[in-house]
DNA sequence: CCCTCTAATTGGAATAGTTCTAATTCTCAG
DNA sequence: CTGAGAATTAGAACTATTCCAATTAGAGGG
């Protein structure tokens, strides 16, 4: 039915024409990256991963490419307080959690009846595009 | 019994004390402006506004006296996306509506029961702190 | 009252994260 | 092969915030 958890790297190319953008090596590379270790990186450590692959990569780049995955609604950008943004390729809905000792962020998947209770509680008139739920506090289990 | 809506302004010293801190004007008149006009000023807004009653108060000062009246719950600090902080005298449990259009944030007041049901869907081992829920969209009514 | 001790304030410099800019390089349609 | 637009790049610029060192202010003791 819809987009599973994560489209398949080679659609990638798909849904950025979709957009009238190219797949070029930087955007590719971004991506994969995030695929390959979910741990919502920095865009500082996005740089440093991709730089292994493709070492002559900008930071200026990886900040468009992120921009561009965003917006192809690829990948969610995620926000802690003050903090560098963050960058997560889960496409289901899903809430964080972030763990104040260790600076984790872990994904709590979201049933969906929650996220209607949720938008239930906006007085008429309120036309909500979006929701974030984010936790914080301290996490025993194994990381995610 | 709980500290209701917000605190008697005459109560901010006791507050304080009770952190070990002193009443000075300046976090007064700070913490009054916030409860005058609840609008999630910014420090820079909350700045003009208090530089009219007290010409001589620094910026820094301002950042110093918000970090401390959070820090005795007597404010909430905002964040959306990379936007700058902003504050909130509301103490009741409630979530945010960003207005995309207006840049206008709306308090949205949290039934107790839905906060149950939102932290409900923790996994066992997780142990929060908080909670933020947000909406981004846009909104018709009357702004509050 | 005056003194002292520490908390609080101040202005300015410094920092982090991100965005902007202008120049270059790439890609693809023709 | 060529030209037009898209994408990338390095570095400058920007914004919000924090840090720092110096000054001021206020409470309590004598």
């Amino acid at each position: 039915m819809s987009p599973a958890t994560s489209i398949l790297p080679d659609a990638l190319a798909q849904r950025l024409a979709d957009s009238g953008l190219r797949a070029t090596p930087q955007r590719e590379i971004v991506y994969s990256v995030l695929l390959a270790k979910r741990d919502h990186p920095t865009a500082d450590e996005v740089f440093v991963r991709v730089k292994s692959e493709l070492p002559t990569i900008s930071l200026a780049t990886v900040y468009n490419c992120l921009e561009t995955l965003v917006h192809c609604d690829l990948v969610r950008a995620v926000n802690f307080e003050r903090g560098p943004t963050r960058y997560c390729p889960n496409l289901r809905p899903h809430a964080h959690f972030h763990d104040e000792q260790t600076g984790a962020t872990h994904d709590i998947e979201l049933p969906p009846e929650i996220l209607e209770k949720v938008n239930a509680v906006l007085p008429s008139g309120y036309d909500a595009k979006s929701v974030e739920i984010t936790f914080r506090g301290k996490a025993k289990p194994s990381t995610s």
